[in-house]
DNA sequence: CATATTTATATCGTGCACGACATAAAGTGG
DNA sequence: CCACTTTATGTCGTGCACGATATAAATATG
């Protein structure tokens, strides 16, 4: 289902063709824009991860945070929210609940006595394991190929680059 | 900057080719996620949005609102939480916080006691038009060509609508 | 018409996301 | 060594987003 490519996302932004009119006198309507499109696609993957991360206890940002310290085990509470693109505002009361569920614990830095560094207790790496396999299911629930998926990713992070996201 | 299309989005489904596997031993990291991709664009536009609709005293959800009561007056807040996918769980303290913004009126609907109609106060309908002037703000921070553009909005649209939403 | 079911909205609790601000430890320049 | 600035983390308040539940009006059914 390719939907018409025929309205403007938006009022445009200096194009000049004055016959059909790209920009509609009372402004874009929802289904035109592309922030809603975004936006909206994101309530959808949450609703679509959410019945299989609640068997774990996980939310879906605390999945990205396992499937994170997976990787990158020792890492600092910055470096996190570096690659989830978070402020610690957001990162301390996440990871705090984290380590109340016993999935991570926040050690001293000897390096430095102001950070910490994220590391997974076992029960944390086991989620991880299983978090990662749900990931499969989310590809089938996305349905489409697997090449369309892998191009529509890389272009969102384009997009995600141009509005200048780390 | 076009980024290399050969890590997978996820374990794959169930395709068999052993050589090179698709699927690492260690699960997906957080930059093949598609999912990540969406999350994180979401937050992108929302930091682009917010110094422009902050002077309006709008919130994200709110201009969305107010685009789409421009476009459907009198609507009841089932339609408008159809439009936007979202629940009255959510709608009801938004819409309330409107209400007392003085941006719209909740009246009652003479069709149905049950129900409520929403209309736009002329404050609203002021904001309503400017937030419509934001959005081509917007397309210029986003960048790219407006083609591709409404290319990229179909398509996350087409996955929108694969994934079940309205 | 009486009861049962559905529907539209609202309430409550939890968990992000983030602006504004606080604090303590590094680093830096005199 | 002493201010001064920067950096890593934390706290607080507000506003979504949604699961679970409540309530009242509409509708269906016997």
């Amino acid at each position: 289902m390719t939907q018409s490519p025929n309205k403007p996302v938006s009022h445009a932004t200096a194009q000049g063709q004055q016959n059909q009119p790209a920009i509609p006198p009372d402004g874009p309507e929802i289904s035109d824009l592309l922030c809603f499109a975004i936006y909206s696609a994101n309530h959808a993957l949450t609703r679509l991860y959410r019945p299989l991360l609640a068997p774990l206890g996980l939310t879906y940002p605390q999945y990205l945070v396992l499937i994170s310290l997976r990787h990158n085990p020792g890492q600092t509470i910055k470096a996190l929210g570096q690659q989830l693109d978070l402020e610690t505002n957001t990162l301390t009361p996440l990871l705090k609940r984290m380590e109340e569920a016993e999935l991570l614990r926040r050690v001293p830095n000897p390096q430095d006595d102001r950070s910490r560094l994220l590391e997974l207790t076992e029960t944390g790496a086991e989620r991880a394991a299983k978090a990662g396999e749900i990931t499969a299911c989310i590809v089938e629930g996305m349905g489409g190929d697997l090449e369309e998926l892998l191009d529509l990713r890389d272009r969102v992070n384009a997009l995600r680059s141009r509005m200048g996201a780390t």
